[in-house]
RNA sequence: GCGCCUCUAGCUCAACGGCAGAGCAAUGGACUCUUAAUCCACAGGUUUCGGGUUCGAAUCCCGAGGGGCGCACCA
């Protein structure tokens, strides 16, 4: 089929009802507009003909009378979802909808393929997710959720670039993957002859450039761990990382529960938020409590990093957690707090005072040895961001990633490795820097109102389909 | 990776051991104000795939594949 190489399209449904809204019954506005979009709907009646046009904006009605319409046959025999550019004047029917009055009309591009049932959608998801081009025109609620999650991007920059944040990209392809505790996915280059981890956090690459200088960084980008799939979790997903020099984790707290706000409100336009059909707020002022208040509030009697190992391991099996060998005091801690208190927080709230042992790349406490100033912000029962005062003493720096490795050679395959080079970054100095990671995804989610990930994700990870 | 559930026409769904059906879409037609238009007609299927049980299987059983939800891992 002979289709034009362009359309000089002038106007938008959207915007045709604002400015057309005074129209009465009947009445003729005598402005002619180049609307175009696809095909919906289409009702024919002998010598009269109605489609419903929608474009990015929004719907339009188009109203084809023979005697006026180009090619007024041809028009009645449009296929729902065919791309057309429409010329015509603005009217409002009799029955009282705004439309635009076919004059010159032709068709941009076919649908071949069904845009599924016109009322009821597309409902198988595996269509709905490696056809998400269908599913956009066929689920309005498919458009919306990845449109709050642009939103929620375009929302972070603005606010991050207007607190004098400079956005930068770090490497994907690493010859260390770290920065993290998660297993990566490996890869090859070729006239390198080398294998490439893609990366599972930007952490320590963004700390270096505050060591060259840059005192308030950012990247938001794609980061991968080769994990189980499940509603909360992609293999490749979206985070933010940022990093302020002079910072510690409590000014870290205040920016992460401010942006939290600034993105509501931009978004949605206010910070009480229903999620699943439950209530929650992102309003500033969370609760900041340490990981040890919350779990001896949990189990009822007071536990800490200095709990006797026993004790920890006693209530640990009480919960039908098994204590693995390695894990000393702060993990059996972590655990504990993971184990009870965690999914219970519906609140936003920060979780502080993580143990030094889960947190390699974080300072340890001013008041404690055995813990760490880092936080982790929880809300809808699972965790949204993490941070901490960043650990910037080279040589804690190459003990904490040699106690790494000897978890590594025990058999934890998510242990870290030392990074010799990261060593020598923090030679040349690391100011007072604090650090802050959220799961864009799971913000997403909260704002789309989305039980499952994959909503808010256009293209998600999925099987390829084999061929028997 | 493990467990449970699921897969029927292009799409949404019936039929649940006894002749595979409807609505929408598509195709042909009627209709000068429709709103998921309506009406008439026509067409559409190795019931995801491969085995098995049975006189008879979309339906019961086994295996494979895709998907959903839990668990585990994690953000």
């Amino acid at each position: 089929m002979n289709t034009p190489y362009s359309f000089d399209h002038d106007a938008y449904a959207a915007a045709l009802h604002e400015r057309f809204g005074h129209l009465t019954d009947g009445e003729e506005s005598g402005v002619t507009v180049k609307v175009a979009g696809r095909v919906m709907l289409l009702r024919t009646q002998g010598k009269l003909a109605f489609g419903t046009l929608r474009d990015s904006s929004g719907e339009i009605q188009l109203f084809a009378l023979s005697a006026v319409a180009h090619e007024f046959e041809a028009f009645t025999k449009l296929h729902l979802g065919d791309w057309v550019g429409v010329e015509g004047e603005v009217v409002r029917t009799k029955r009282g909808e705004l439309s635009v009055k076919v004059g010159f009309w032709q068709v941009l591009a076919e649908a071949r393929q069904n845009f599924g049932d016109k009322w009821a959608g597309i409902a198988d998801f595996d269509l709905r997710y490696r056809h998400r081009e269908a599913d956009l025109w066929a689920n309005p609620e498919t458009r919306i959720s990845l449109t709050r999650r642009s939103q929620v991007l375009q929302s972070i920059r603005r606010n991050l670039w207007d607190q004098d944040f400079m956005e930068v990209e770090t490497p994907m392809l690493n010859g260390i993957p770290t920065g993290a505790a998660a297993r990566p996915f490996v890869t090859h280059h070729n006239a390198l002859g080398a294998e490439f981890f893609l990366r599972i956090a930007p952490e320590l690459w963004l700390k270096r450039l505050v060591v060259g200088g840059y005192e308030r960084v950012f990247e938001m980008g794609r980061v991968f761990r080769n994990e189980g799939i499940s509603p909360r979790h992609n293999p490749e997903f979206t985070m933010l990382e940022l990093y302020v020099a002079y910072w510690d984790y409590e000014n870290m707290m205040t920016l992460t529960e401010e942006l939290c706000a600034k993105v509501a409100m931009d978004v949605l336009g206010t910070t009480e938020i229903t999620y699943q059909g439950r209530e929650f707020s992102f309003k500033t002022g969370w609760p900041r409590r340490s990981m040890a208040e919350l779990a001896s509030e949990a189990v009822g009697e007071d536990v800490s990093v200095h709990t006797p190992m026993d004790r920890l391991t006693k209530l640990l099996n009480d919960r039908d957690v098994k204590v693995h060998a390695s894990w000393g005091a702060g993990r059996c801690l972590s655990e504990l707090f993971e184990a009870t208190a965690e999914a219970d927080i519906w609140n936003p709230m920060f979780v502080t005072e993580h143990p030094l042992e889960i947190s390699p790349l974080a300072r340890g406490h001013r008041r404690d040895p055995l813990l760490t100033e880092r936080f982790e912000a929880f809300a809808t029962g699972r965790e949204l961001a993490n941070g901490f005062s960043e650990l910037n003493d080279p040589d804690v720096q190459r003990a904490r990633f040699e106690d790494q490795a000897r978890l590594a050679a025990a058999g934890d395959d998510e242990a870290m490795q030392i990074d010799h080079d990261y060593i020598k970054a923090l030679e040349w100095g690391l100011p007072p820097t604090a650090g802050l990671g959220i799961g864009i995804d799971r913000l997403a989610m909260l704002i789309a109102d989305a039980s499952n990930i994959r909503e808010v994700i256009a293209f998600p990870t999925l099987k390829p389909i084999r061929e028997p």
